[in-house]
DNA sequence: CGCAAACTAAACAGAT
DNA sequence: TATCTGTTTAGTTTGC
């Protein structure tokens, strides 16, 4: 009885509705058939980045074109252009290109939030989603700081080593400036693409062919060049100043050669370079080390100089660092750039923070009372909080997983959605929500790119993993040294792994064992100490063919990711090494989204794929691969013990969605299991 | 609508 | 005996 899960079940459906549109579909590829989603737009997620991009582009451009007219004055000649497109910076002439003219760019103003509200009662999702986003949004602002702070220092270092250094090329330092710019722009542009997406992703936020909405505002309206012009004058200003004060230090630095200790260079000595996400420290891993900057030096990594506008590649730290007292030493410029990239920040947060208002003086007014007052990172919880009328289901219990609404819609998601999942950092939020009870196929895929990525966000929120049991019984096998688990360790597994599963112990234990039981890709081995359960892999893939052939949209989704797939990850990653921002690649907003698309284009390729469509049948019994290994469980015949197909869309969003915390049922929850 | 897959519940049996 | 582990069956939900 408890289980009455019944809950919701209706609502589910509408995934579509607001516009969302389909990202997939449109733009990149006219696929032969392309799936059903009709709609809507059709901004790859590619496009929305490049023009952002772009945008950022034009912006930093801008803000060139006024430095150097002043500079100008100052030195009459510059020149040599940076790489980009020419002509930008003698012209005075503040061009918006048209695309950012299109777009007027907005961000979710107040008003659309009030659309949206009324547009259809926000629903218990969609206050979640408000208060993940705005979790998120708190998130990176402490990660702005960080950053901020982080280039404070090695300002100030490099103010007090390298003040001597002699001035180099003017020439030079002028295009990296330039390129610093951009580059700077355009990681705080992504902050807010970021979030942005998400919104999309939420389905709140619709992008429509015609409208779209880009986070660029901030900057271009946020940041207009009449303020960076203010901007570059305090700049030269506080450079002034730190000159005059470096002269005082300045005895101090030239005796010692190397920097004082900059206990980042040195870390990073040792990392050479490398640049570790640490987005999902996977196992082991101490636990946030994030923050630490001995991941990544914010100006080396891959083995390249980060610095803006600078790819020097070095084959040690050494090397880099030599390269950065001559190349980059401190100079008005590089103090300029930061004291720009200061003031963008700040624009940012103030938005972030009319934002965070704004979803207060929603919740406040909806009778929500948020926990999260201040920013905290937990992840997560706000939610918990939330007083609804419903009564826990036993089941889902949160207080979330309310039926049925609309906007987050069980069914994961307009098509836009899923496509834009691939691109936006996955750590925020899928929406969730209500999906009862099982998710579509889709979210059946191997999980393990996405669940080691979202790792955190499972254990913490109480929020339904969007993956078959089979899968996840899966992935605990998988994961552990031997390949092998007892069944209470799969247990322990579950419950260690994600919130969801630390309740309702009797239901979900009862389904797990009887997902061992019947499904083929489990074999059941005798241990010395009892028995062990193991993963036929061959078992396990096999299955997932089934259903792409069988579903069109499936098939799509794969086509897709295969033929862009590649494409579209290198462009990915390309981006993120080029931008690679600290802020994001780094911390648990992490960004790993990519990681999983490739990851899970690559599982999907290796596995389903090559069975293709073969065999629709089924699986044949014939073929069954050899018994690997242990004797297969002796199952004469089993009625239908054709194991799900998982299917493997690489969607990655999985509409896990906010946690609801644990408060809830914390009490009895874990204990029930251990 | 039918089918297949997944989920939930539960009965049942053997082992500890 | 109680609990755990495994197997099965049945009913429901969901997506195609």
């Amino acid at each position: 009885m408890m289980q009455e899960s019944g809950t919701e079940a209706t609502s589910n459906g509408p995934a579509n509705q607001n516009g969302a549109a389909s990202v997939e579909g449109g733009a990149r590829d006219a696929r032969p058939r392309s799936v059903t989603t009709p709609s809507t737009v059709d901004i790859a997620a590619a496009d929305l980045i490049h023009l952002q991009q772009h945008q950022a582009l034009q912006v930093a451009r801008q803000i060139l074109l006024q430095q150097q007219q002043q500079q100008q004055q100052l030195q009459p000649h510059q020149g040599t252009g940076l790489k980009s497109p020419k002509g930008s910076e003698k012209q005075p002439s503040l061009q918006v290109p048209v695309s950012v003219a299109m777009m007027t760019p907005q961000v979710i103003t107040p008003q659309r939030m009030q659309q949206i509200l009324q547009q259809q009662v926000l629903s218990p999702q969609q206050l979640q989603v408000l208060l993940q986003q705005q979790q998120a949004l708190m998130l990176q602002q402490q990660q702005l700081q960080e950053f901020y702070k982080k280039q404070q220092e090695q300002l100030h270092l490099q103010l007090l080593q390298q003040q001597h250094a002699g001035t180099q090329s003017k020439e030079q330092q002028q295009q990296a400036q330039r390129l610093a710019f951009q580059q700077q722009l355009m990681q705080v542009q992504q902050l807010q693409q970021q979030h942005l997406l998400n919104l999309q992703r939420q389905g709140l936020l619709t992008i429509q062919p015609g409208q779209t909405t880009l986070p660029l505002h901030s900057l271009t309206q946020g940041m207009i060049p009449a303020e960076l012009q203010q901007l570059w004058k305090e700049v030269t200003n506080v450079k002034e100043e730190n000159s005059s004060s470096n002269n005082s230090h300045r005895g101090l630095d030239l005796s010692s050669p190397q920097p004082p200790k900059n206990p980042l260079l040195n870390q990073h000595a040792s990392t050479n370079g490398q640049y570790m996400s640490h987005s999902l420290k996977r196992e082991g891993s101490t636990v946030d080390d994030h923050h630490h900057s001995h991941h990544s030096h914010p100006l080396y990594g891959h083995g390249v100089c980060k610095w803006p506008g600078c790819e020097a590649v070095f084959e040690d730290f050494q090397s880099f660092l030599k390269h950065l007292n001559n190349e980059h030493a401190l100079d008005d410029r590089s103090t300029a750039q930061c004291r720009v990239q200061m003031q963008v920040v700040q624009q940012l947060e103030l938005q972030l923070a009319k934002d965070k208002e704004r979803l207060q003086a929603m919740m406040t007014h909806l009778h929500v009372k948020s926990t999260e007052p201040k920013p905290a990172p937990q992840p997560l919880n706000l939610v918990s909080n939330v007083t609804l009328s419903k009564t826990a289901p036993p089941e889902a219990s949160p207080p979330l997983s309310l039926p049925q609404t609309p906007t987050t819609p069980t069914a994961p998601l307009t098509p836009l959605s899923q496509a834009y999942s691939v691109i936006t950092p996955n750590s925020l939020h899928h929406s969730v929500g209500p999906m009862r009870r099982r998710y579509s196929d889709k979210y059946n895929m191997p999980i393990s790119p996405d669940i080691v990525q979202n790792k955190e966000f499972y254990m913490n929120a109480e929020v339904r993993p969007p993956f078959t049991y089979a899968s996840l019984i899966r992935q605990a096998i998988l994961e552990s040294p031997e390949k092998q688990l007892t069944l209470n360790e799969i247990y322990n597994w579950f419950t260690r792994m994600f919130a969801y599963f630390r309740r309702n112990a009797a239901t979900w234990k009862n389904a797990v064992r009887h997902n061992l039981s019947l499904h083929k890709c489990f074999v059941r081995v005798e241990n010395v100490k009892g028995a062990v359960w193991t993963v036929d892999e061959l078992e396990f893939q096999k299955r997932r063919p089934q259903k792409i052939s069988g579903s069109p949209a499936l098939v799509k989704n794969i086509q897709t990711s295969l033929g862009y797939g590649p494409a579209l990850s290198a462009a990915f990653q390309a981006s993120m090494a080029e931008n690679n921002i600290p802020l994001y690649t780094t911390a648990s907003i992490g960004s790993p989204t990519l990681n999983s698309l490739a990851n899970a284009i690559r599982e999907e390729m290796n596995g389903a794929m090559d069975h293709g469509n073969s065999n629709g049948s089924d699986s044949s019994p014939g073929r069954s691969p050899l018994p690997a290994m242990h004797h297969i469980k002796e199952e004469p015949l089993d009625p239908e013990d054709h194991e799900g197909p998982l299917s493997l869309v690489m969607t990655a969003n999985h509409s896990p969605d906010f946690g609801h915390h644990r408060d809830y049922d914390d009490d009895q929850g874990h204990d029930d299991m251990l």
